[in-house]
DNA sequence: TTTTGTATGTTGAAATTTCAACAGAGGGGA
DNA sequence: TCCCCTCTGTTGAAATTTCAACATACAAAA
């Protein structure tokens, strides 16, 4: 369990806990680790919401699938952040997504009633970690705040655009990678693939960003 | 500030908060009551997010609005409901949306840090409603979900659809009133309010829906 | 009662997206 | 090296949406 202490003591979870007391802590909550391979489910649409996932290695796609088979993307999860919070905290019986493996990934899971009560060994950290998980799943709150804002434009490039300049934004860069290949960005930004294509080609060409594989520059911010 | 509690009894951030604890609560939040006209807005698109508010009378809608003056409809709060807490909690600098009143309306106002730090009274409640307050921002992330598996779908006859069969699911019955006119429906859809009256329209004479105003009943809930 | 204004429905043309199908690039393995 | 497979880009037709404009219904105000 110690190699993962570097990525934990990130997580936003264990948040001013001391770092001495993360080993009690994870027995406490009986934590455990699971390895995935890519592709693989963690967590299944319509499977119950009972654990909270954090992720240790590798990378996790959060995706619905509707009825008919199409589907959202709705965020890439990084080493330290956490997926499930929000459906076993809402106390829902399903959740309403899959979260599944984009690489070979690692991830350790926590029933989610553990972290709310308190254990019979009177654990000082239970209340410290609530308190962790209201912002982080106020922070998730804002990641769909932020997929909204970027799908209600009408238009695959208005959509694209909106995209692109808040990655930029978050990284700081008018140059960067972003985790998703064209489909993954297409069920991202709610468009056809092919479409998707289309547009980023005409948006090369007339000089507004370059684009080669997932790696992104903008030439033109203003000029969506 | 007694006549507003029988709506603060059923507001969930008060769970478990005894009756008799309530106005010493509310003392110690410092809350304050509002009201407001139709069109009025509680928090606007770009202010600091400090306060929580909670809907007492009427109704409020949050909204948001981009650089090109497209509206989107977030959501439709009625009495009880809390607005604010996900953006204050996440600690946000700015709230991405505005909060307006979709008639005379009243809110009561709650400084966020006055929830979470506890007050020189030594007041027992504080931890009460951190819990009760991971279970609201838990459950906005469920709204938002919502909103995106609707908008998700590609034409304005399957997001209607989706949108009246979660309803009719909410509302338990296939007969049931929305909170939104057209236009309002048209900004939580993503669409054009021409397109959704003409699909309205088209669905009425195919005999799959009857709508009337904000009433609607669904006779061929699989029929989409 | 008449006037006014708002909400809703309708329509046709222009713009955009979807859909299906195929071509080329590049990587990995045999 | 060759083959296979996945990813990305391209294309044209069909379907859908947007956009602007106007008609109608209804309710509130004068």
């Amino acid at each position: 369990m110690e190699k993962y202490f570097e990525v934990l003591c990130m997580c936003p979870l264990f948040r001013d806990i001391a770092h001495w007391e993360l080993t009690k802590a994870l027995r406490c909550l009986n934590a455990r680790v699971f390895s995935f391979e890519k592709g693989e489910a963690v967590m299944n649409e319509s499977e119950p919401a009972k654990y909270v996932g954090i992720v240790l290695t590798g990378s996790f796609q959060i995706v619905r699938t509707d009825f008919f088979g199409n589907r959202s993307m709705i965020a890439n999860l990084i080493p330290g952040e956490l997926f499930g919070e929000s459906f076993a905290c809402a106390g829902v019986e399903v959740v309403p997504v899959s979260v599944l493996a984009s690489e070979a990934a690692e991830v350790m899971l926590i029933d989610c009633l553990k972290i709310s009560h308190s254990c019979s060994n009177a654990c000082q950290f239970h209340q410290q970690m609530i308190d962790n998980l209201l912002q982080i799943v106020a922070a998730k709150n804002l990641v769909l705040h932020q997929k909204i804002e970027v799908t209600s434009k009408r238009t695959t490039r208005e959509k694209l655009m909106a995209y692109l300049m808040l990655q930029a934004k978050q990284f700081g860069s008018l140059e960067f990678e972003i985790p998703y290949d064209r489909q993954e960005l297409a069920d991202y930004l709610e468009v056809e693939r092919s479409g998707l294509s289309a547009e980023i080609g005409k948006l090369r060409r007339q000089g507004v960003i370059e684009a080669d594989r997932n790696r992104f520059k903008i030439y033109k911010p203003f000029d969506v």
